[in-house]
DNA sequence: ATAATTAAGGATAAATTTGTCCTTAATTAT
DNA sequence: ATAATTAAGGACAAATTTATCCTTAATTAT
């Protein structure tokens, strides 16, 4: 569904929601480890969410790492999908046609538009705070080892 | 959701589906043209399948073309899906995590199953041929230009 | 039989995505 | 102030996806 980067965007984002306080923020190094992702890839995929768009806050040096604003928190999960240029997937005509409407459906369109609009209503609806307590809650967990 | 190949495949397999008969089998340029593809890619993706998946058929020479037997035109649409090798965006956690299940739920997976349920519903239930239908009589259109 | 037509298949190239490495800048602790 | 730590950023490399081109094989029409 999404591409790698969105993915380890998307984890990277949800263990730092988690993890993070004032007393304690994630390094780069331990979130990789943690969602078990490429370290230096992971690198580039944080400084994306953290330059333009304000997803993810970092400061440098001892003691430094990644954390979220409490503004950032309540963001729908959505918004990191937009950060990382890939929220158009939520939209998109299944068959990849650009003119597929309302008014001009493609074959798909009818069925696909009711699915489509449960996604955009989930990656609205939940927020990245709400997704890190579910991970608290329940048994989820994030990295991607097979043991 | 899914590569440009997948949907090309799609396109171009309900575009067959269509158009095909006994007496008129399109060929590849008319096909690529018809679904708005790169000709000489769509070639490949219609070889794969053609190939060992029975999906699409063909005859080489003058009159040429691509046709599909009665029996692949009552295929679901899903099996497209497998001969493109991209059959797993349906069953895929959507946060990439190999060892998401129901006993180990990611943050997305509660929710996210229920709207995966309904992908695989889609994809499994629609045939091939009632897919061509539906363009047939709806103003669908499979080409993808932009007056 | 021959020529024309069309898919099959191989080799290769371009573009994009994924990934690594090294240097620089900022911050902190001493 | 200095050294240590950590993110930022640039350059580059590998892998994958997308795409093109050319030759070969099959079939048909003449």
């Amino acid at each position: 569904m999404f591409s790698k980067a969105t993915e380890y965007a998307l984890r990277a984002t949800i263990y730092i929601a988690q993890k993070s306080s004032d007393k304690n923020k994630p390094g780069m190094a331990e979130i990789a480890k943690a969602i078990d992702s490429p370290q230096s890839f992971t690198a580039k995929i944080l400084q994306l969410l953290t330059k333009n768009n304000k997803i993810v806050s970092s400061v440098r040096g001892p003691n430094g790492g990644f954390f979220l604003t409490d503004k950032a928190k309540k963001l729908p999960v959505r918004s990191i999908l937009e950060a990382m240029g890939e929220d158009e997937v939520l939209e998109k005509c299944v068959l990849g046609l650009k003119q597929c409407s309302e008014a001009k459906p493609c074959p798909m369109h009818t069925n696909y538009k009711l699915i489509k609009g449960q996604l955009i209503d989930l990656f609205e609806t939940k927020s990245i705070q709400s997704l890190a307590d579910e991970f608290e809650n329940g048994g989820a967990k994030l990295n991607n080892r097979i043991k």
